[in-house]
RNA sequence: AGGCACUUAGCUCAGUGGUAGAGCACUACCUUGACACGGUAGGGGUCAGCAGUUCAACUCUGCUAGUGCCUACCA
């Protein structure tokens, strides 16, 4: 069979993704073992409206090695896909599209229509990226693919919130939170990210106080006040360290500084530390609030800072959660004065009514102005909350909304953690730590959104604003003795069905057992063994890890590790992995406005899914990395070399096959095939133990070299002869090491490894695994190496490197003395006997690596003064005489430049080994390994030394 | 403000209480019957700085500097 000269990935990412999916490799039950341990994962479902970043692509590379490995050791393995329903993203892509095509708004055309345009919009383009996993090769069981609204899903949802609402861990109530204008919805505190802003304004707003019947103590407290701290200058530096008591004498007034002006309108008090002297006399006194015919008292409160701004602070309890609580203590109404889309209301007062919020901003600094109420506007840095999704910023607003009480989930999770240490962090540091005190600090979470397209919420209400909550309606209503209800408007937080994700994908409704009977709801299954009977819920929860970016530990992770354990009574997952960031080009995080984006599907095109598979793999768990396409280059060069180390198999394969008997008597093998079995069993132990931790790198690095320089460069090359020569045995034995090495790499790189392994003679279904025995052929149906201890061979790898020292001294010898490749060589090497047999046994190898005619072993060397010198470690020498080629000069130096680096060694080992402390106290072992070290060099140094003394 | 992490070759990054590594880049040679997406041989590092623990520190501890991330507050 001939391959091309070069890999062409595309042909090879063709064809076997259909037939592996159509053939049911996918799938656990293509495992025929009943007594196979389980092995799942769920994947972070990614939004419907997404496509394949390079970090799902790096997430998805990790679940598939994983997924891969383990089912090549023979468990039951599933991997579940999924899509998330994304109701902000996916309500906003209707609504664009509903504008663009018919120029109408989503209340044109009502609820009903709109939640049916959005799932036609989800059927329509909601596959994009499952159709992109595909292409990544990710070996997912499509016929379990969930989505966060299908029925049993959505179910789940119902049941887990009606659940939560009977036993009071869900409520409504009236709190401030963040609004967004644009959305027009409330998010949770994980969705408002901050935006720093430099050229941020605070605004110095006097405040006319009421002196209805002034005492004579408030005036003079003023008049003390005003004449030590007031300033009209603001470059006064006094004033800086010093803020202004700002109550003026001539109308009495008290500053109050702000960033948000436009807030004043909805001010219900004023507050001032009840320990600031410059205003005790005030607290109490009424105000006139500006702009507005209210009149509004001043308070004392412990929340304000006397050190900070003029130390009082206007109060608007409706827009602002620290004013909120303070209103609460206080008794303050509560004035909403704007309207879901940021503009101003009618209690904001006529002028402002109907105007944005920002307009409204500077009105109100103008009108302050034109009163002479306006003390003065300083530059002030300002960090904003802005919406995560439209960077809108979110107006702190008071508004009613369904919150879940967090207190006994959080204690439930770090009681995980503290008994079980459960979910295990890779890298753990600094996850489990970050996780836990997130959880000690943790809020309740807002769960209500003001959206059409998501899980309407399961509350209903009767005429007089009753609230019944049930699975359905006709439950409501049967609560509410037969009345007429209307269900309540808002859908939950995308993040609450993905929450539940672990167990709602596994069949968990919260109704009924599962369907395949057994699964009682919150019964502990500690079987290690996955029946076929069973449901999937029993088999497959707790999933074994979670992969997975920092950005939703606490969103998701957590939330789904809480209610795992409260409605399943399990772990959600025993291990989370945590990826790092792939940033761009530029070091910074990828991003549209930043046009640094890596596009993993271009990377597809260019280099090949395999190699952007083994790159991604490449970096070390939970390390950031920055964007190279050099790196992905190094495995694209590192994919054609396997595609030509198995061409050059294949070329000479006339009569071979793979046949796994042919390594087995290793006792009578040539050298180079023993060392390579122990090579090979090594990299195979080291592996699994790798990926068993996490360490994808290690892994891939292990393979890397392995496969370069073990197999390519010195095993190849070394049966060259062999197998061009047509030696079957020989060849038998290189195409079953190849086959072996294939099936290692496979989870890697499943396109290029299973294009190989079908074009390997010998291979037939008949190789799979014991699980896997009425499947087609197919690698990854084989058996992951385990690789065998028995059969490293630990004389064999020195023997070997002997053999490698003798090659790489005469090379080195042949290039710095610049003798042509065609020019052969004479290479006399003395030794003592044990190493000259192994060099005899294997003349011939050496003779053709090193480009040498003729070997000549003995005692001691013999050869002209013309020769170049090299010593080997283990006390040999070797001279290749080079009669009218030798530089002398060049020697010398060659000579001199070995004796250095020994030297400095030398030197370093002498200044230890005469240092008592050091043998005293430092391990024997330690000691005499150093020792005889010094030993080698100092007879390595003498024999370079009387070399070039030799050379006069 | 608090917490955490990082700083190793020109670049991108591994790594370990006991001789400092890879890929790319660089230098020289090689179109040798698998592969130029290749081969062979090289050059290149006070492991950010300072102090401490230790027989021994790139590795452990503390401090300093720079970088990055997270959490909270921000009138």
């Amino acid at each position: 069979m001939e391959l091309t000269k070069a890999y062409d990935p595309k042909e090879a990412e063709h064809s076997h993704y259909e037939r592996w999916e159509s053939s049911g490799f996918f799938r656990p039950e293509i495992n025929q073992d009943p007594d196979a341990p389980k092995y799942s994962i769920v994947i972070p479902p990614p939004n419907v409206t997404g496509s394949l970043h390079i970090g799902h692509a790096l997430q998805h590379t990790i679940m598939d090695v994983l997924t891969r490995w383990k089912r090549m050791q023979g468990y039951r393995t599933l991997w579940l896909p999924g899509t998330d329903h994304a109701g902000i993203s996916v309500q906003r892509k209707v609504v664009e599209q509903l504008k663009k095509d018919e120029h109408k708004k989503p209340t044109d055309i009502g609820r009903e229509e709109f939640v049916r345009r959005a799932w036609e919009w989800k059927e329509q383009y909601g596959n994009t990226i499952t159709e992109q996993m595909r292409r990544e090769g990710a070996s997912v069981d499509w016929t379990r693919h969930r989505f966060t609204m299908d029925e049993d899903l959505s179910k789940a949802v119902r049941s887990v919130f009606v659940k939560l609402y009977d036993e009071g861990w869900i409520y409504k109530g009236l709190r401030i939170v963040n609004w967004c204008p644009k959305d027009k919805t409330v998010l949770s505190d994980l969705e408002v990210k901050e935006e720093t802003k430099k050229d941020g304004k605070l605004y110095y707003l006097r405040y006319p106080v009421n002196v209805g019947s002034p005492s004579s103590s408030v005036d003079s407290v003023v008049n003390e006040v005003n004449g030590s701290r007031v300033t009209e200058s603001t470059e006064n530096p006094e004033q800086e360290k010093d803020p202004p008591g700002s109550v003026r004498d001539d109308q009495l007034s008290i500053t109050v500084a702000t960033t948000r002006p436009e807030t004043m309108l909805g001010d219900t008090a004023v507050a001032v530390s009840p320990r600031d002297e410059r205003y005790k006399d005030l607290i109490g006194k009424m105000i006139s609030l500006p702009l507005t015919d209210r009149e509004i008292p001043i308070i004392a409160d412990e929340y304000v800072d006397a050190e900070f701004g003029t130390g009082a602070v206007k109060i608007t309890p409706a827009h602002d959660p620290n004013d909120y609580q303070i209103g609460l203590r206080h008794d303050l109404p509560q004035l909403l004065i704007m309207n879901d889309d940021g503009t101003m209301n009618a209690a904001a007062g006529p002028e402002f009514e109907g105007i944005d919020r920002f307009k409204a901003r500077e009105m109100v600094v103008e009108r302050f102005e034109e009163l002479g109420l306006l003390e003065k506007v300083d530059d002030y840095e300002i960090t904003l909350p802005v919406c995560e999704r439209c960077k809108t910023i979110v107006e702190p607003i008071l508004s009613d909304q369904w919150f879940v009480k967090m207190d006994e989930m959080r204690d439930m999770a770090l009681e995980l953690m503290r008994t079980e240490g459960a979910p295990h962090f890779s890298p753990q540091v600094p996850h489990e730590k970050v996780y836990t005190a997130w959880l000690e600090n943790l809020k309740d979470w807002t769960i209500s959104r003001q959206l059409w397209w998501g899980h309407q919420i399961p509350a209903w209400y009767d005429a007089d604003g009753n609230e019944f909550v049930a699975m359905t309606d006709k439950e409501a209503r049967d609560k509410a003795g037969g009345r007429e209800l209307t269900q309540d408007q808002d859908v939950l937080d995308t993040w609450f069905s993905s929450g539940l994700w672990a167990f709602s994908t596994f069949g968990w409704t919260g109704s009924e057992p599962p369907a395949l009977a057994g699964g009682q709801n919150g019964r502990p299954t500690n079987r290690p063994r996955a029946h076929a009977g069973d449901s999937d819920l029993d088999t497959f929860l707790p999933t074994d890890v979670l992969v997975t970016g920092r950005d939703i530990i606490f969103l998701w992770v957590s939330r789904m590790m809480m209610l795992t354990k409260k409605f399943v009574d399990k772990k959600a997952f025993e291990d989370v992995i945590v990826t790092g960031t792939v940033l761009g080009k530029d070091g910074k995080p990828m991003s549209k406005s930043r046009n640094n984006g890596v596009d993993p599907i271009e990377m597809f095109d260019k280099f090949g899914v395999d190699a952007t598979r083994i790159y991604l793999a490449s970096i070390a768990t939970g390390a950031d990395i920055k964007w190279n396409d050099l790196l992905i280059e190094t495995y694209r060069n590192f994919a054609n070399k396997i595609w030509n180390a198995t061409r050059f198999c294949l070329m000479n394969s006339e009569g071979a096959k793979v046949d796994h008997a042919s390594l087995m008597d290793r006792a009578d093998l040539p050298l180079a095939d023993k060392w390579i079995i122990s090579r090979l069993n090594q990299t195979a132990i080291d592996v699994n133990k790798a990926l068993a931790k996490y360490e994808f790198h290690t892994a891939v690095s292990l393979l890397y070299h392995f496969f370069w320089d073990d197999f390519c460069d010195w095993y190849i090359e070394l049966k060259k002869d062999e197998i061009n020569a047509g030696d079957v045995e020989a060849t038998t034995r290189i195409l079953t090491i190849l086959e072996i090495a294939l099936r290692m790499l496979h989870p890697f790189m499943p396109y290029l490894t299973e294009e190989l392994w079908l074009k390997l003679p010998g291979t037939s279904a008949d190789m799979l695994a014991a699980a896997y025995k009425n499947a087609d052929a197919t690698i990854m149906l084989t058996e992951f190496p385990p690789g065998d201890a028995r059969a490293i061979d630990a004389a064999a790898e020195a023997d070997m490197q002997s053999v490698i020292d003798l090659i790489k001294k005469v090379r080195n010898i042949r290039a710095e003395m610049n003798i042509k490749s065609s020019d052969k060589v004479a290479v006399h090497v003395a030794a003592h006997e044990e190493m000259r047999a192994n060099f005899t046994a294997n003349e011939a190898q050496i003779k053709k690596l090193a480009r040498a005619d003729s070997i000549v072993l003995g005692d001691s060397l013999d050869v002209p003064k013309a020769s170049a010198k090299a010593v080997l470690s283990g006390g040999a020498e070797i001279a290749v005489p080079l009669e009218g080629l030798i530089d002398f000069e060049k020697e010398r130096e060659r000579l001199q430049n070995q004796i250095d680096k020994f030297d400095t060694e030398l030197q370093r080992l002498n200044g230890q080994l005469s240092n008592t402390n050091f043998v005293e106290r430092a391990p024997a072992e330690k000691v005499e390994e150093l020792r005889d070290r010094k030993q080698e060099i100092a007879q390595q140094i003498w024999t370079l030394r009387s070399n070039l003394d030799a050379l006069g």
